[in-house]
Parts: C-alpha cells; structure tokens; sequence
DNA sequence: AATCGTTGCTAACACACGTTAGTTGTTTTA
DNA sequence: TAAAACAACTAACGTGTGTTAGCAACGATT
C-alpha cells in the first residue's frame, strides 16, 4: 500500500492535480480517465477521491489558477507607467514564459475549458473576456498615441494570444531552438508587427 | 421512417460528415457521441452504420479532406513565380479563408486530429510536419533574399499558423468585424512582422 | 501501547458509449 | 407490379466510465 509521495509544501491533491493536467494535455480531458490518472499517480482510481471531489474539479483547479495568474499580470502592468508598446511586449513575454514554464497546466486550461460546467463555464468565458477586452484596450491606446499600426485591436489580441499558444508545438517538436530565442523571435515577430512604421 | 434528406450531388454520407464536423467542433470528438450526432440527422444511432463504417472514419475524413487540399495549395503557389513575401501573403490568405469558409472542417481537424489511430496518426503527422518543413523553407527562401527579417523561419511558421487558428474566436465573438476586415489586419499585422524594415 | 484520523484497497453500481444483429419499411429497377 | 437494393428501425451486447460504500493498513498523537 504504497502512499503517494509529497514533498515539503506540496499536498497529495497537488500531486494529483499535476498529474491531471499532464493527462489533460496529452489525451484531452474527455479521453483520460480517472484510472489513467490513478496509474499515473500510482494509486488504485477510486484512493483519488480522498482528495479530490470530482474529475470536474481537477479541471476547475487548472483553468482557474492559470486564469487568475494572467489576472493578476495584467493589473499590474496597467499600472506601470510605461507607454503601450512596452505594455504589450511585457504582456506577451510573461505569456510566452507561462506558456514554456507551466505549459502543461496553461495548455490545459487553454484547450479544454470548455468542459467546465456551469456556474464555472460562464465564469471562466467572463472572465476570458474581460481579460481580453483589457488586452485589446492596451493596444487601441497604442494606436491613439500613433505607437501602433491602425488596426482592428480585437484581431490583434485574438493573433497575439493564439500565436502564443503555438508555443505547443515548440514543445512537441524534436529540434527546438532555445526558450529565449523562441521569446526573442516571437516578440520580434508579434510586436514587429504591430509597430508604426 | 423519415430519411436523410440530400440534395444533388451530396450522398448521405455526406450528410453525416458535414454534421460530424459540426458536432465535434461544438463538443470535441471524444465528447460528441454517436447518439448526438445521430440526433443531429434526424435518425437512430444505429442507422447511422448504413453509410459509415465508424466513428474514428468520420475524423480520418474530416482531417484528410483538410489536410489535402493545404497541400495542393502549397503545391500550387510554389510554383509560382513571385517572390517570398508574396507566396507567404497567398498562403496565409488561403489559411484565413478556408478557415472562415469552412470552420468546422479546419477548425476539427486542426484541434481533434490527436484521436486519430495509427496508421491515419502517424500519416496525418507526417503530412503535417512536411507541410509546416515547406511553409519554412519559403521563408528562409526570403531571409536569404533580404526581404524577410533575420528570424527562425520555424517559429514564424508556428506564429502565423496558430494565429490564423484564432479565427475561431471570432467566430465565436458577438460584434464580429466583417470576413474581409479580418482578413486585411491579420495580413497586416502578420506580414508586417515578417518584412524587413 | 492504544487511539484516531488519514489514505489506501477491493468490489460494485449505474450509466453512457460504439457497435452489431435482425427486421421492417421505402425506393429503384426490371 | 414483383423483385432487388437501400436505408431506416428496435433491441441488445460488451466495454469503459465516474463514482460510492465499506473495510484495512498506515502515521501521528496521546
């Protein structure tokens, strides 16, 4: 009767929710089963739910951690009194980082959100919203200062945000370049794109 | 006993794949049953297996129908004679089109091809893995031109690819701006970042 | 050493799934 | 109009799913 092991800080919930969202990634959240998880965490399926209430709430757990996080980073870069090109490029770096350093749970979040249940589903597209609402008014005063192209700020989130979560690929490909010149590629790219003139 | 309704041309084959696409865009393959899709027809589950051989074939068609007709295109602006920066722009253009005209289609084979089974898997992948290898070598094809910024011509590939895929957002979205609109600052903001100077 | 909460186990339930068999009804062909 | 081909139906099977109940072993506390 093997327990599960933890480490200092680190509650067996934690384990298993680690666990869920690297099955979440690779099989989709439909597709792995709880006894998949169990075995991942070697454990019998039915010792997981001393610790957890439901499949769902693993699902919860990583769409909202990873939602508050961008939260949180976002209400700080608002503050910073720097122009709107900058804003966006640091909004885009901690993105790309999150994407690289916490990419399983990220990716997860990203992909499979639409398997929440309500009341959880319309809070999480709320707050998704929002977020981009947030995103998109960076860059509209951005064009109002003539920092940034004429665009449609809307599509330009929806690119940034999407380009990003190719960071996918990046991850599951063979030959990969460095993290920091995936970064400094993609900013070039992305805010390259964006600049006037 | 009502029955699949066709038009000329459309067999009920047809009929049932289109609807398929549909489905597992809404829900996901895994997640998106038979019964649902049967539902969606007008007829039993069962009935469904008069025209189909599984479910799994439904995606195979969906997923190679797509990926066929990327290819063709590729082959196409390859062959002509215009500099890189143009066939990237033609190339894109496609990918925004095909995935505003035929959502459903690029929308699943783009996000639900992992539940594909061998062969079809590893077929789809190569495929996919050529096409993005071609994608590349056009825009490398440019950097050594000048035309295109010193970048890491995988990477851009990854940007522009998973950035078109955010199409879907704005299919989702309430106040959409035209198809024509979107087109024009994805080409902008996309391209933009590409060229140099 | 006894106790108690924690965490594991086995067994099982109820249900939803993809699919098959066998039959009935409908359309097309001869 | 009879026969053949097609496409729908009902019923059911086997399997895999999330989850619960009840019990046994472990670790920490007294």
């Amino acid at each position: 009767m093997a327990r599960i092991k933890t480490e200092k800080n680190v509650s067996r919930k934690d384990v298993i929710v680690t666990k869920a969202a690297i099955l979440f990634r690779e099989k989709g959240f439909k597709a792995a089963s709880m006894r998949d998880l169990a075995e991942a965490v070697g454990v019998e399926a039915a010792s997981l739910y001393n610790h957890i209430k439901s499949k769902t709430e693993l699902l919860h757990e990583l769409c909202f951690s990873v939602a508050n996080r961008f939260l949180h980073k976002i209400d700080e870069i608002e503050a910073e009194p720097i122009n709107s090109i900058e804003k966006v490029e640091k909004l885009l770096r901690f993105h790309i980082n999150e994407m690289i350093n916490h990419y399983e749970e990220v990716y997860v979040s990203d992909r499979e959100w639409k398997h929440l249940a309500d009341p959880y589903l319309s809070n999480f597209q709320n707050q998704r919203r929002i977020y981009r609402k947030r995103f998109a008014a960076i860059i509209e005063n951005g064009i109002r200062n003539k920092e940034i192209k004429k665009i449609d700020a809307p599509t330009a989130v929806l690119i940034m945000l999407h380009a990003i979560s190719g960071i996918e690929s990046w991850h599951r490909s063979t030959q990969k370049i460095s993290a920091e010149a995936l970064e400094e590629n993609m900013i070039t790219i992305l805010v390259g794109g964006l600049i006037n003139k």
